[in-house]
DNA sequence: TTGGTCTTTGACTTCGCAGTCATTTCCGTT
DNA sequence: AACGGAAATGACTGCGAAGTCAAAGACCAA
């Protein structure tokens, strides 16, 4: 049965070279092989070319799984995002992921199905001692600890830590909401509605507040209901929405783009709303459909590149001197005044 | 200088609960905890309890790089993906991640700027020896080769190994472009333009060829310009067809639908157009925006569901046994038709 | 040539856990 | 009471690289 193992150097390849290998190969010891590989280590460079030369012959590369358990440095960031399809995310992993690859770390994702679903992933997350996280999911006070005590790094993503002092990054809710309320309100809205998200999202409630304590403020109160944050329930919220002040209702407040966009379609075909001369519709995010001809969403950009940025240049400051104190930075964000709405 | 170490039982926990710290709590030996964690292994039902108890009390949880070293399977797999941003990959990236942590597989995530820039990635790949590896990007034969001889399993998702056999996971791209193109032309269309991808991306390639070659064998020859697949290429890029045939074009196939969606809106808003009256507008994968109200787009929808699963399946598989010879799995898109083209 | 300093080098240990193997304990039999 | 086989347990080693330390080499000055 001499069947398969096809050439006995590709065998050996396959279960991995290691730096005694390489080693041998150039004639030094394990020990030259490692310092040939770190920075700024004293190393002849007559050395060093040999043992490079090795390496590149045998295919070699440091196993970092071994590199990481004696220096205790995984170089592993841990992601946690909630809802990965929902067109705000993406962008932001691909920024996060990028510019942490820039700076040697990789990324480990984690994807939850509901944003209340944490506990399950963070035994996992122990488990890889990753050097730090970037969540954007909802984390219990509880948890918020267990990363402060595990040491493990933690910068939120447009959440803060609730009762607990943690590094955040946030794109200002209240500002954002308070822009838009305001333009509506000063060009002559007067029967709000608003449709948020699911209860247990953190930038739901959050933005769906901001707009009420603003309308209050501008003495009106708006009927609320709650979405899941994609197309099909902004459509279905406004009709909701529509009903409760029988037809009556000429300003909506969505608190993401999504729901936004399914209402604008829903007001336009289904109701035969005109938006926004009958029907005003807002947003929030700043998504890339909001600018689309057929939508040209007036809604509140996040600044996304500067908000990944101000993550990961937080997160690996806070790698390298755990002891740093936690800050919250919160980034405007642009009023993007589309055809979806009146303003002032 | 005595600063720092603020306390110092923290500090223990925060360098890490071993298992020997488990076990002397316990009274047993390291391996008793060890055997305590695995599935199968021989330990009095007594002993366990006692051992998970001070497990739980200590916080501890096994240390996944060290066992990866030791067993050599980290139980991590990597995700190559090209255009994160691209509203398709999301719900493929979301779908992946979620399966393969079902299976206890965590997913290390490599995000590339542009579909050629896989080889600044592999190297990481193989530092971290991953058991595995989905790739949504172009890879050449020496990067296909390379995957072989080190033994890592790989599933390409949306790409066949050119040359070599590979496992993979395709949506048919004939047979999709097939139905739209005999729809279009059975329908009465005549001029056709095309808009396909960046010439380095292998799907677009794919698609647009798959297309023309269906127009060839109706007789019918197309103008063809690329795109990069985004919103804003879809609208410049039929302004290109619309000159290239002096207005003539009445069917326009895009070999993805966001590209078909910004042609859409370039139509009907900025040429003037009428769709699908004057002009018919195809896409490809049957993202979310094209089932939108405002779009309704005639397109190919990839079944996102089967293909991860089989994608996941055939990686687990191959991590299992690695000897197990390359398959391709071709998966037949359903024809979504819309509002944007008339067919047939 | 000798002594001293600085650089380069290798032997050895360590990280945390899994597996091997030998030993001990437990139980049912005779 | 003694024995045999199975179950439970612990001592020990090794995975692959990094860091410590001491030895060896290089180099310059006297």
């Amino acid at each position: 049965m001499a069947k398969k193992k096809p050439l006995d150097q590709t065998t050996q390849e396959k279960t991995g070279v290691t730096s005694y290998d390489v080693a041998r190969r150039a004639g030094v010891s394990q020990s030259a092989v490692s310092r040939a590989f770190r920075k700024g280590a004293s190393v002849a460079p007559a050395t060093r070319a040999r043992i490079v030369e090795a390496a590149q012959a045998l295919g070699y590369e440091p196993n970092a799984i071994a590199q990481g358990l004696i220096t205790k440095r995984s170089n592993l960031v841990a992601i946690i995002i909630s809802n990965l399809t929902n067109l705000y995310y993406p962008e932001v992993l691909a920024e996060l992921t990028q510019r942490l690859s820039q700076h040697g770390v990789r990324v480990l994702l984690f994807s939850l199905a509901a944003e209340s679903d944490v506990e399950e992933v963070l035994g996992q997350v122990w488990r890889y001692r990753v050097d730090g996280a970037i969540v954007a999911a909802r984390l219990s006070t509880d948890q918020l600890v267990a990363f402060s005590n595990r040491g493990v790094p933690l910068v939120l993503y447009n959440r803060v830590g609730e009762g607990v002092p943690v590094a955040s990054v946030c794109c200002d809710s209240d500002l954002g909401e308070r822009a838009l309320v305001d333009g509506l309100v000063q060009a002559g809205h007067r029967c709000f509605g608003i449709i948020g998200g699911p209860a247990d999202s953190y930038v739901g409630e959050e933005r769906a507040n901001a707009a009420m304590n603003r309308l209050a403020h501008h003495g009106i109160q708006a009927q609320f209901v709650r979405g899941r944050f994609d197309y099909e329930s902004g459509g279905a919220g406004l009709k909701t929405l529509m009903d409760l002040t029988e037809g009556k209702l000429d300003a909506l407040i969505c608190v993401n783009d999504l729901m936004a966009i399914g209402a604008m379609d829903t007001a336009r075909n289904i109701i035969g709303k005109k938006v926004p001369n009958e029907l005003s519709i807002t947003g929030f995010d700043g998504v890339s459909p909001a600018t689309w001809e057929a939508y040209q969403l007036t809604t509140i950009r996040q600044p996304v590149r500067r908000m990944t940025q101000a993550a990961v240049a937080m997160l690996l400051e806070r790698i390298e001197s755990p002891d740093i104190s936690p800050e919250q930075r919160l980034f405007a964000g642009e009023l993007l005044s589309g055809r979806s709405a009146r303003l002032l």
